[in-house]
DNA sequence: CCCTGATTCGC
DNA sequence: GCGAATCAGG
């Protein structure tokens, strides 16, 4: 399974939604956590919850077999700080767009095994629960999300709503499903 | 024992 | 570039 861009897209944004790697992977389909975890190295961004670490104190003194005698692996690639992940639509209104999750209407809902280029790749429902499906609305040819899922992927930062209603769109890094 | 991410290295 | 094997920690 090649790592296409849309793949790729929902890969960084269920990443940086909090989700696991195994949760991901088991979304994603095809691959498994490590692969998740291999790509997301890959890309550059490994460590998104750990701000609060400019010194990475890594005890790899492990005895493992693995001969190493040439540390010429400079680690001065982490230089990304506290910024906020850069966000491809302009910035968002205070308040989040009324748009909520909409599947089709018909009844028909698109899966991972359904989508084509032209659909909304927006993840809707518990990636966990069988239930879970896409929006599968029509997107621009460039854009893995329909034009309001968009501005909703790629909010900076997560808002709870007044009434204390969270936005109900897109994955929730809740309930564990067991696999194996 | 279950899970998590991190790293290495053969492909 | 990819990901299984492996490591290390919670």
């Amino acid at each position: 399974m090649a790592w296409t861009e849309d793949r790729v897209a929902t890969l960084s944004k269920l990443w940086a939604d909090g989700l696991s790697a195994s949760q991901i992977a088991k979304q994603l389909g095809g691959v498994t956590r490590n692969a998740v975890i291999g790509k997301v190295h890959r890309l550059g961004l490994s460590g998104r919850a750990k701000p609060s670490r400019p010194k990475p104190a890594k005890v790899q003194s492990a005895p493992r077999p693995t001969p190493k005698p040439k540390p010429a692996r400079t680690t001065a690639k982490s230089s990304a700080s506290t910024k906020t992940k850069p966000a491809s639509t302009s910035l968002p209104a205070s308040t989040e767009p009324p748009l909520k999750a909409k599947p089709l209407k018909d009844g028909s809902y698109a899966t991972i095994l359904t989508l084509t280029d032209h659909m909304c790749k927006f993840p809707i429902g518990d990636p966990t629960a069988d239930e879970f499906r896409f929006c599968g609305r029509v997107t621009d040819p460039d854009e893995p999300y329909c034009t309001a899922h968009s501005m909703v992927a790629y909010q900076p930062s997560r808002r709870r709503n007044s009434s204390g209603k969270m936005i109900s769109i897109g994955p929730a890094p809740t309930s564990r499903k067991r696999i194996r």
